[in-house]
DNA sequence: TATGAATGAGATTTCATTCAT
DNA sequence: CATGAATGAAATCTCATTCAT
């Protein structure tokens, strides 16, 4: 009847506990059924398997994640780069949707961040972090474009994706308030956007 | 007779490719030794046991890398905020000994930052991480007394160590030349310690 | 209300392709009332359990079969042999009654034959050799009372049992068109009878 | 040291036992693990997986059966139809070469032929007959060749080969004693011999 | 030095079946 | 008439580790 009938509702509250301690692979199903006071038949009920069940927690989080990130790249996309000069604060657009966003299910994310190890969601943060690339890449080159003799500088810009990525991740898995953390983040973007126009290019002559 | 007896060798050799090709944790001892030539029992022979094994690789390459490191810090905690002014490179010399520490074993190097999962290793960046903090705490410490009116902002003080460490882990792990992770580390460095500098201390009526 | 409600036929629908693709034994209910559009419990409203299922499928189809077999078998019982000459074609009765009942419903029998492993109808074929096993030894023994010198060929009389029951089995899992298998059966009866009247007996003072 | 150690054989015993008691699917590795006086565990350190468990006892004795079987097939393939006249006991060397291997290991054939559903094996008495019937349609092929007017039924073609390769299956499950397989097979043997080169072929007008 | 053998504990997964509602 | 939930027993397989020889 319920779509989130009581013992699913168990059975995900000890998975989230027993992937937290010991990461997914270690996690053991039987412990998680067991102290949900179920059998672990009873997991292949609610869930298809294993991974299934570790989506359960994090899917929707996930999804709510992405679909900000995806949103804000492809407003980014437009930016002009004739016309535009960093000044502070001006990219703290994303930082104030995602934040939320991620402090909103923090369990889940530290649970993607930290402890999907063998999941199906392992590398997810690369996955994130390409998509960051190719994005800042098209920026990067209409960037290029506008300023003669230069061209991009691939590693730095995978790094920068890297970083930014990495900002987030470091600020969920060691600031537990909010607040803070929004506190954090923005100088934090003021100081990623400013390198991220200082070294994203290189001398054209340079192989 | 000898400290490396040939089927040492070997077993070293198989368990580096079998731990690059599936982590710590999936490894299998048998097929380890199976490649070597050998039997499980071999391995327990020469080494304690799984962790002793991979300790048996990345061991003596991680013992180096970390006495630069330390003595790197150790003189860096010298330095005097009264009279220092950054310029550009003067922070390079970390680099250039660690780069080559870092290359010279790149396959110890990247078992433990990126195959150490669920072994003793496991961690290992986030102690470096630590360890850093504890150093860059006491300069920093000794940077805020030198600026009225500001205080150590914790936060950003593990984020920049966290930024540092890792601008070496995603250098070594992106790019395969050591002569160009030379060029890209080094404008990175100008560009954390600038970040470092501006970013690293709050107002005091902060709480 | 109705004796074959809907989704008892749906259910039944969806077991027999389940049946015919896994086979008994690996076929899952589960997957079977979710093709059906219900849930497994519901199997268990219209069927005794998983045998009962299958029984659903073959029972009557079977039925029909075994009535013409056995109403075949109790009129060639009858057989004179002090005047009997076997010619060619006066045995096709049998396939003649036989083939259509098989063909009429294919799928039960290819069922039953190929797919009832693990089931309470494996080894049914069996059964019906034997039971035609019985019939003809009788038939053998009143041919040997006609022959001087002579008695029944045990393993003779059961392996044309086996031949002739066989020829029909083979004849329904290889040919699937009915008027072409009318026309395969009847020459091999005729060969079959022949032997059974060549074979089947064996000189008296063998052990 | 040796190569059949006794807990191998003592395995390998009481995996005869149970999958001639219930089969290659219904056999539990726990139960034969356990009357060998082992754990499961050591199954796994002498063969590869339960099919492996089941190939240590059947692929030596299918192997030189299918050894006897090709070599009589590639030498009767060069029958020459023209001079060639069908008499008794001229086609018995087959059945005086297989009896007695299939006898040897009677066993192995026995849970090959009747026990097998589920492994790897499952379907070798097809994979035979298909053999037999590639064999026999070359030599058909040569014998409509010989007959004006005929040509190849495929139907009876596959129906004799099947036939052929099932005689021996029905002897060896239905025959304990070798010297009494002997006696059944030979007669048989004439009989499908006749009947292979009277219904092989069919008027080459029918469809 | 190294083997070959075996353990033992655990893993995930599957499934027919039951039963209150 | 059918659902949704859950059981419970079993299944195969993996693996680090141990130890007598």
């Amino acid at each position: 009847m319920n779509d989130n009938p009581e013992n699913r509702i168990k059975l995900i509250k000890s998975a989230k506990k027993e992937f937290m301690d010991k990461g997914f692979n270690k996690a053991s199903l039987r412990k998680i059924s067991a102290d949900a006071g179920l059998t672990t038949g009873a997991i292949y009920f609610f869930f298809k398997d294993k991974n299934g069940l570790f989506g359960a927690i994090v899917d929707e989080p996930l999804k709510k994640v992405m679909d900000i990130i995806t949103a804000h790249y492809s407003e980014e996309a437009s930016e002009d780069f004739n016309t535009y000069e960093h000044k502070s604060g001006d990219h703290d657009e994303l930082a104030e949707l995602l934040v939320p966003a991620l402090y909103e299910n923090r369990d889940a994310m530290l649970l993607l961040l930290e402890k999907s190890a063998g999941s199906d969601y392992e590398g997810i943060v690369d996955k994130i972090i390409d998509f960051t690339d190719e994005t800042y890449l098209k920026l990067a080159q209409r960037f290029a474009c506008a300023v003669p003799g230069k061209k991009v500088n691939d590693y730095m810009l995978h790094y920068f994706s890297h970083m930014q990525i990495n900002a987030f991740v470091h600020l969920i898995t060691h600031e537990p308030d909010e607040q803070k953390a929004l506190m954090h983040i923005k100088p934090l973007i003021d100081f990623m956007v400013d390198g991220w126009m200082k070294y994203i290019l290189e001398d054209k002559d340079i192989s």
